[in-house]
RNA sequence: GGCGACGUGGCCAAGUGGUUAAGGCGGAGGUUUGCAAAACCUCUAUUCCCCGGUUCGAAUCCGGGCGUCGCCUCCA
């Protein structure tokens, strides 16, 4: 198996320190709704997760939430709500869209407000160390005193202190130098610490709490290419200079970014789809094949129509995956050609594009089989196994649609009206029924119904 | 200004030195169907932004150009 490690530039070998593989994904700050940009990454690192597992690799996967900072802060003054409420609200909202979207729950959940006590103590550590220093009731990093800050983004001091934009605190010792503690201003949530009280800045929240959870040195540690820097640059030099093991990350995996309409999708430029906007209108299987049918670590342009395409596809693969043909007898058709297309797809770097055309490929045999009367349960296991490591659920149900018993009475009695060969009348039903969003399908085995999404 | 990515059919998107350039959506025709739907079959890029070069051979490597985008500042 392959990864593309970012620090490196180059896909390696995939040879976890252990049995258990110790992942950690950047978790959201919790001051608003996820958007669909959260939802491309978390699909993405759920299906690294699910990979690995069914490559029969323990997976113990945390993800943060850094539930205290500016933005939290400033939008609970806005709405007059304390700030830990506020970012709660956005928590379990978070877990709502999550689990709308098949993504399978972390293993731990750590939040900054709740870590603050081992947070002070690695920042006290790091001061101690000689890599930070205090200043007026702030701690910062002292960037020069890293192993070769500036490594996991390739850039160097120089350059990044000729463009940067930083407005300069003079008093710091260096321009470039973070903040892993923040003076409390007044009002401000606050804790007690050893240079009065305040909060963790950010970055030093994912070190400590990656530390805590899975060790000094973790085998993936993935997020969204817009975190390369500076968090994960600080969180490189905090962890390494703390625990004095490098590597802190032994691949580092980020994914690429969701554009729309030509443009960034960002809480700065106000362009935002929330998850549960996109929920609403499509299914899960259609928003993680729309994400999965190209690579994750180019950026991906959100569309309707592409969505609308995937969502196609989803029913494409469903119908193949639920088909009875009711055949057991006879030569199986063999899905390993099919398997074996779909594991050297994803053991390449999670190529799931390749993965995804596996399984359409193997639907259409599914499909034809069944018509010449070929027994394809097994294939269906194989495909339904195989979607599920994609988190694709390919349900066919209209069990959530309060209409079902109603669009049944109909359906029975267009079949009366069929059977007596009243054309005219059970064509109108199902014209009026297509009109509603729900459609007929006359089988071998009857009239089959669905609910159009 | 610095760093980096990308440009493949109507749309989306794999492929990154050598079989017929995956797959999805869309479109055309056909089989099937009472008619549909679904499904299946056939067709839908002699060609991979442009110009040079390397090579027996390039969409794939190198150089130049044009274009798009990202990061450098809060962000998945």
């Amino acid at each position: 198996m392959k990864i593309y490690d970012t620090l490196s530039s180059q896909k390696e070998d995939f040879t976890p320190d252990s049995d258990e593989v110790k992942m950690y994904v950047c978790g959201v700050t919790p001051y608003d709704s996820c958007h669909i940009g959260h939802a491309m990454s978390y699909v993405i690192f759920d299906v690294v997760r699910r990979y690995l597992k069914f490559r029969d690799y323990n997976v113990k996967y945390v993800q943060n939430f850094t539930d205290i900072d500016d933005k939290i802060i400033a939008r609970a003054n806005e709405r007059g709500i304390p700030a830990k409420e506020m970012a709660e609200e956005f928590i379990n909202e978070y877990f709502e869209d999550m689990d709308g979207l098949n993504i399978m729950r972390a293993d731990f959940y750590p939040r900054a407000t709740e870590e603050v006590p081992d947070i002070i103590r690695v920042v006290q550590t790091l001061i101690d160390k000689g890599h930070a220093y205090e200043l007026n009731g702030d701690v910062y990093f002292r960037i020069q005193s890293a192993d070769n800050y500036g490594k996991l983004s390739h850039r160097k001091l120089d350059d990044m202190r000729a463009g940067a934009r930083i407005e300069v605190d003079e008093a710091k010792e260096y321009a470039l130098d973070f903040a892993l503690w923040k003076a409390a201003k007044p009002g401000e949530p606050s804790w007690d610490s050893p240079w009065g009280p305040g909060r963790p800045g950010w970055h030093i929240e994912c070190s400590v709490m990656s530390q805590k959870y899975l060790g000094d040195s973790l085998d993936i540690h993935g997020g969204g290419q817009d975190l390369v820097f500076p968090h994960h640059e600080n969180e490189i030099a905090q962890s390494e200079a703390f625990t004095g093991v490098i590597p802190f990350v032994k691949y580092w995996m980020h994914n690429g970014l969701l554009q729309l309409d030509q443009e960034k999708m960002s809480k700065s430029l106000g362009n935002l789809i929330t998850v549960k906007e996109i929920l609403e209108k499509s299914s899960a299987d259609a928003l993680r094949l729309f994400v999965l049918s190209s690579h994750y670590r180019s950026p991906l342009s959100f569309s309707d129509e592409g969505l609308a395409a995937m969502e196609r596809g989803a029913e494409r693969l469903t119908r193949a995956a639920n088909l009875e043909n009711g055949v057991t007898q006879g030569d199986p058709l063999d899905a390993n050609p099919y398997q074996k297309r779909f594991i050297e797809a994803m053991d390449d770097d999670f190529n799931s594009a390749q993965a995804v055309a596996a399984l359409f490929d193997l639907s259409r045999e599914i499909n034809k089989a069944s018509e010449e009367g070929i027994p394809i349960a097994n294939a269906q296991n194989t495909l339904k196994k195989l979607s599920d490591v994609l988190g694709l659920k390919l349900e066919e149900d209209h069990a959530e649609f309060d209409g079902g018993p109603f669009v049944d009475l109909l359906v029975e009695i267009r079949s009366e009206l069929r059977a007596a060969k009243q054309w005219q009348l059970s064509d109108i039903i199902r014209d009026r029924l297509t009109q509603l969003g729900i459609s007929l399908e006359d089988t071998a085995q009857g009239t089959k119904w669905r609910q159009e999404k």
